[in-house]
DNA sequence: TTTACTCTGTAACAAAAGTTGCGCAGCGTT
DNA sequence: AACGCTGCGCAACTTTTGTTACAGAGTAAA
């Protein structure tokens, strides 16, 4: 794991705190899909991610959901912060949009670390900053924008974090995502291809370079 | 100034820390309807909210706005500690929706106080941990809400804040708000007034109670 | 009082988004 | 090949939201 670890957050993190980390962190593989955190869920242990891509939802009481974010290797996730030291359930759900790799740390060590290590400190203040830049951007996104914006531009950075111009969902998926019909995906990618901007195919979208 | 100061942060802080904010704040009175900050910005101190209320605005490139919550006495503004500590330009707008008094605290002390009080620490963490809650509320409204749902809940909160059941604000102001337009507001203003949920005037809209 | 301005109500229309229903194509299973 | 399932396209329609235009009420200043 130390490896790993150094690679993603050895320029951030001190060598004793890197060794505490190595020491007391749980390694964690979880394949495409995988659910690491359900709306209403205690968190026991924040995740480091090392590799992959976990998408970051919100969910009514009717069970309709909105994709907020994209977590990347080096990101950790802000909800289990903020909840670890409020002691609360958690607001969001968690899936792995590719396989991923994540080490666990323990809740109690996260107020040590925090006296501790400086590097640890600014590392969960810049967390926050950048999950709030990403909130204010998600808000933008529903507020400001229409329907086909908002896809084109889900299609872009599903296509940046995966670095893969393919993008494999269905209509449908695509739909809970955006929080809006399957048909009205349908429709709007149809555009999108007249416009030349993609090629659709069964279960797959292509990219087209502009 | 240190008697208001105890009444709203005594609980929260040390004397030891009551007593440097108490040298380093500059007290500070601002009437209703103040531009507290722009968009672009620099944040040179951070500002701690003693009485009064203050809405925070979201912008985009157009001037476009939206309401994104109300902090009340107590409260301090995320978005400047994420700016302080990030060292950027604001990303929204503040203004008083009240007169209102805050205690300005230079961004050097921020850092040096993270490390010096746990209490500053926990106060900071804990700010991070309400203003996300909130955004993730704001999220939940434009995204799951109709706008006559967002807009009853625009008024009641409103209402809560201001501790006041007559809203004295025009069509348009509150079309600003929840970023639509005047006509739409009014619309739905009289549904809502047809209802018996509201009754309406130049100026100001009566909140009846259920 | 007259004037000017702001605020509100309303109609008529346009655009965007959501809904329903159905047909068919692709694909794996039997 | 026949069957069944899922994904997608499309038409027709409704609802919601946004736009434009205008009239009248309320208010303040000249």
């Amino acid at each position: 794991m130390i490896q790993e670890l150094k690679a993603n957050y050895g320029h951030l993190f001190e060598d004793a705190l890197l060794q505490e980390i190595n020491e007391v962190g749980l390694f964690k593989e979880v394949p495409e899909d995988f659910t690491l955190m359900e709306v209403g869920s205690y968190v026991k242990s924040m995740p480091l991610l090392i590799h992959g891509v976990i998408k970051i939802l919100r969910e009514d009481k009717e069970g309709d959901e909105l994709l907020l974010y994209f977590l990347e290797k080096g990101d950790t996730c802000a909800m289990t912060l903020s909840c670890c030291l409020g002691q609360s359930k958690s607001e969001i759900k968690a899936i792995s949009e590719t396989d991923a790799k994540l080490i666990m740390i323990p809740i109690q060590k996260m107020e040590e670390w925090t006296s501790k290590y400086k590097s640890w400190r600014n590392f969960v203040f810049d967390s926050y900053h950048n999950r709030f830049m990403e909130m204010l951007d998600t808000i933008d996104k529903i507020a400001f924008l229409k329907m086909d914006e908002r896809l084109f531009t889900y299609l872009t950075e599903k296509a940046k974090v995966t670095k893969d111009n393919i993008i494999s969902a269905t209509h449908q998926e695509i739909a809970y995502d955006l929080h809006t019909s399957r048909v009205v995906i349908s429709r709007l990618l149809k555009a999108l291809e007249k416009e030349r901007k993609i090629e659709l195919h069964r279960n797959r979208i292509v990219l087209l370079p502009q």
